[in-house]
RNA sequence: GCCUCCCUAGCUCAAUUGGCAGAGCAGUUGACUCUUAAUCAAUUGGUUCUGGGUUCGAGUCCCAGGGGGGGCACCA
């Protein structure tokens, strides 16, 4: 591996300087030893509770402090200065007075040997200036670290009414993704979403776990695939000579633990698919699949729907929410219709009359417009309908639905539906025309499961070498026997997209995936 | 994989028809003992993504490459 040596520019050379003379002075700019008694927003409370019981303003008892952050605001004036510092729960002014420390102290900020972006310890007592903003009147002050590549420059001014207005930004999409610490230092916005993707999987737990789920893992690692039709990543264990592909879903492992005798089992976890990248698809994304015997798809609906409100409410406190200036309404019950309907409504076209794949095909191109031509010829039925689906009735979904009765020659392990030589009970479910989860009355007779590996095997991507695999371990499994089971897949990363109000996959991932940055 | 747009100072952006590469912020120096987008004065800073080409002259036009955005395809 070659080492690209850092080669600094102008202005962290400055700043390499300055730690020099630091260290020169005997001031360690890595110290290890470091003290904290409140929080910046702590000690703002603690003052301002101080002030409200105090009958006079002379009156209030003081409030000692040490409190520590990044300098985010600095403004040097004269034999006095005020900084800004931040930690994670807020930002905090220091007012510091040459008269108040020991002139060595006040130094390292009049000389600006500690400035913008450096990371300090600052004691004292809380106080309130002239300007009437709470802050910390410094008796004793320290540099925690010293910061060498300058973040870029984004000045807050706080209106009347408390909104914050920023001047100047970081926005390049490249160097935040890439850099996404530097957009996280500087961005509180962006530190807030990734504060509520943690509420949203905390949720999601929780509702599962009241209801009696186990959470379990299962591997990452795989020695065959399976449970969706995307192409996986390969890799190999040297040691045992064996190839193994890393999960596309996580499906087939935990209907095995079914089988094993738990009620109700879920995982929220890693998926990896070798496909393209998308603003809803990234080449690894975090899934939650649940499992539960003794129900179908009908429960399954439910708990959906109760779920996703849940989570709603747990993290913005409402099921009536905002995406992408859609106002969307996530409390239960959502609507439900079967696809058949769904595609009838919005193209007038009657697959269930059309049983013939040619017929169905110039059924569709006679529909003209853009989204009868991207269908591509020689498509299977099934895929048709869902082409159909996809391009004629999705974007109509804005408001949750679920689509249900899927045809079963794209759906290997759903049951069918009962007399119904067509379909399968299976549903999926969409909020502003967005694919968020798919479920079904999982298909548990064993023969049956046999035959659809086969057809699989045989509809999909014979030009692969590698196209979808029987699971023969799979199959032993369900002929021990499974019990009847409802099962549930859902994209994580979506459901946080539509809690957050972003448009795309990557803003709600902290480290998207790019092409490696060129050498120089 | 295909189409298309973009890449200029640390950050955000200018640069007329191809004609001296600029601004704001930050940085540096100085002033300032209640500032808050602090203010005032002075001032530094460029591989214009990379490599070729056309031209008297290229940030600008052409070719190739890299990275990114948007779209398509793929993703049962």
């Amino acid at each position: 591996m070659n080492h690209r040596m850092w080669t600094p520019n102008r202005l962290e050379q400055e700043r390499i300087d300055k730690l020099n003379a630091l260290e020169a002075r005997g001031t360690p700019a890595y110290p290890a030893r470091v003290e904290r008694t409140h929080t910046c927003a702590a000690a703002v409370d603690a003052f301002t509770q101080a002030e409200s019981a105090a009958e006079t303003p002379e009156a209030i008892a003081p409030v000692a402090v040490t409190v520590t952050g990044r300098i985010r605001r600095h403004n040097l004036k004269g034999k006095i200065a005020f900084l800004h510092i931040e930690d994670e729960s807020g930002r905090l002014q220091l007012f510091l007075r040459i008269n108040d420390m020991k002139p060595e102290a006040f130094a390292l900020v009049s000389d600006k040997l500690v400035e913008m972006d450096d990371f300090v310890q600052a004691s004292g007592t809380m106080m309130r200036t002239q300007a009437g903003e709470v802050s910390v009147r410094v008796s004793d002050f320290k540099l925690l670290a010293k910061s060498l590549s300058p973040l870029p420059v984004i000045k807050q001014a706080k209106q009347d009414d408390g909104t914050i207005i920023e001047y100047g930004e970081f926005s390049d999409v490249e160097a935040r993704y890439r850099q996404r610490y530097a957009d996280l230092a500087v961005n509180a916005s962006v530190r807030e979403i990734f504060r509520k993707r943690s509420q949203v999987i905390r949720a999601v737990r929780e509702f599962l776990d009241n209801d009696g789920f186990l959470e379990v893992e299962t591997p990452i690692l795989q020695p065959v695939y399976g449970g969706a039709a995307a192409r996986p990543f390969i890799t190999h264990h040297n040691q045992l000579h064996q190839d193994l592909f890393l999960r596309i879903s996580f499906e087939l492992y935990l209907k095995r633990l079914i089988v094993g005798g738990y009620d109700a089992v879920y995982e929220i976890g890693r998926d990896f698919r070798n496909e393209g990248v998308s603003f809803k698809h990234n080449t690894e994304f975090t899934m939650l699949e649940f499992y539960k015997a003794y129900i179908d798809y009908r429960a399954v609906m439910e708990l959906t729907e109760q779920m996703v409100a849940y989570t709603a409410q747990q993290v913005l406190g409402t099921t009536t929410i905002r995406y992408q200036g859609a106002e969307i309404n996530l409390a239960p019950p959502w609507k439900r219709i079967t696809m058949r309907d769904a595609i009838k409504q919005y193209t007038e076209i009657d697959y269930m009359e059309l049983r013939d794949r040619d017929a169905l095909e110039a059924a569709i191109r006679a529909l003209g417009g853009d989204q009868a031509r991207t269908l591509k010829p020689g498509q299977p039925w099934g895929k048709m309908v869902e082409h159909l689906l996809g391009e004629f009735v999705e974007p109509h979904l804005i408001q949750p639905t679920f689509i249900t009765d899927y045809p079963i020659d794209i759906s290997p392990f759903a049951k069918r539906v009962a007399y119904d030589d067509v379909h399968v009970e299976r549903f999926e479910f969409y909020i502003h025309g967005m694919e968020f989860g798919n479920a079904f009355t999982e298909l548990n007779d064993p023969r049956d499961q046999e035959q659809r590996f086969l057809e699989m095997a045989a509809l999909y991507r014979p030009e692969d070498d590698d196209a979808t695999p029987t699971d023969e371990d799979y199959l032993r499994a369900m002929r021990y026997g499974m019990p009847p089971t409802g099962g549930f897949g859902m994209g994580i990363d979506r459901l946080v997209m539509l809690l957050t109000d972003q448009r795309t996959i990557r803003d709600v991932l902290l480290f998207p995936h790019l092409r490696a940055e060129q050498e120089a």
